[in-house]
DNA sequence: TCTGGGATGTTATATTGTAACGTTGTTGGC
DNA sequence: GCCAACAACGTTACAATATAACATCCCAGA
């Protein structure tokens, strides 16, 4: 989910960003895929491929695990979603044409997870980078731990 | 591994540290704890579950799956290794006394990993936790690219 | 010596992810 | 329109990763 007012609005949003990116670069937007992206967006944190698969089944009965990863793959691909990887689950990307790099809050309580994809963090990994001369391509930033609402609701 | 000269003695100091530590806080360093530690020490890069497994069959036919996530759980649980989640693997830690939170470069081409537990990339962190009302338990940074020695090699 | 709890053994199973190959469907050149 | 090429999808099988549950062992301390 990622903050939202309106979950459907929300949802909504996604798919049509990403309905529209796939016209202009030329990529097909297939049922299937579309999908499986309406899925994540729909769920109020990461979601696991094989609940997507159960879900899918119940209008596909004859989805296979294949079937998901390789929308999956696709979503992951063009800048859709996030792989969680300490999770194993996927999630929405709030902004798919800004970047590559997404990092996120995810809150051990309520399972909700957020991205922070701030510059200043951006900047002192490039710094790292760079004084070990090291070329990144690709970077992998999950923070747990506790979200406010969880600990105002704790206290 | 993670730069060393001797690889020999780095694995013995890594394992003599560890058998300081659990001494110190009466933790039970067992000869299987142990040879799980030396194992992922030996390797020059992060070491597999089942590979563990399969090295420890060699001289514990008996062993099995839980035997390995058992010692893995007891040495990820007191920081003398690290799960790498991006690659479900596990790393051995060089400062295990130091801090919780290890950042890693990790070569695609060589496979090498190194910690570049940076300050400035932890203050960064934290203030943007601080800025979202979060408050952190656990971060997990895996930075993916190419290491110089890679680079130089391919020019 | 007894005994409680941690460590390990053992069996079974759950969860996550891919390989390989066949079929379908779309698309663009002829 | 026809056909070749290729991407998407269907299907089967399996690989790889991880945990549950319960039994047994073993040692430190009463
Ligand atoms: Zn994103
Ligand atoms: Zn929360
Ligand atoms: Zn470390
Ligand atoms: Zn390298």
């Amino acid at each position: 989910m990622i903050q939202c007012e309106d979950h459907e609005e929300c949802i909504l949003t996604a798919i049509e960003m990403a309905d529209r990116i796939c016209s202009q670069k030329q990529l097909k937007f297939t049922d299937l895929r579309k999908e499986i992206l309406r899925m994540i967006w729909e769920g109020h944190g990461p979601q696991k491929a094989y609940d997507l698969l159960n879900k899918l089944q119940q209008t596909n009965p004859s989805a296979k695990p294949a079937t998901v990863y390789r929308a999956l793959d696709f979503l992951i691909g063009n800048g859709f979603i996030h792989k969680v990887a300490s999770l194993n689950a996927f999630v929405g990307c709030s902004h798919p044409l800004k970047h590559q790099e997404c990092y996120f809050l995810i809150c051990d309580d309520c399972k909700n997870i957020s991205e922070c994809c701030d510059a200043n963090i951006t900047a002192a990994i490039q710094t790292t980078t760079i004084e070990n001369q090291f070329v990144a391509k690709n970077t992998t930033l999950e923070i747990f731990g506790h979200c406010n609402e969880c600990l105002n609701r704790s206290e």
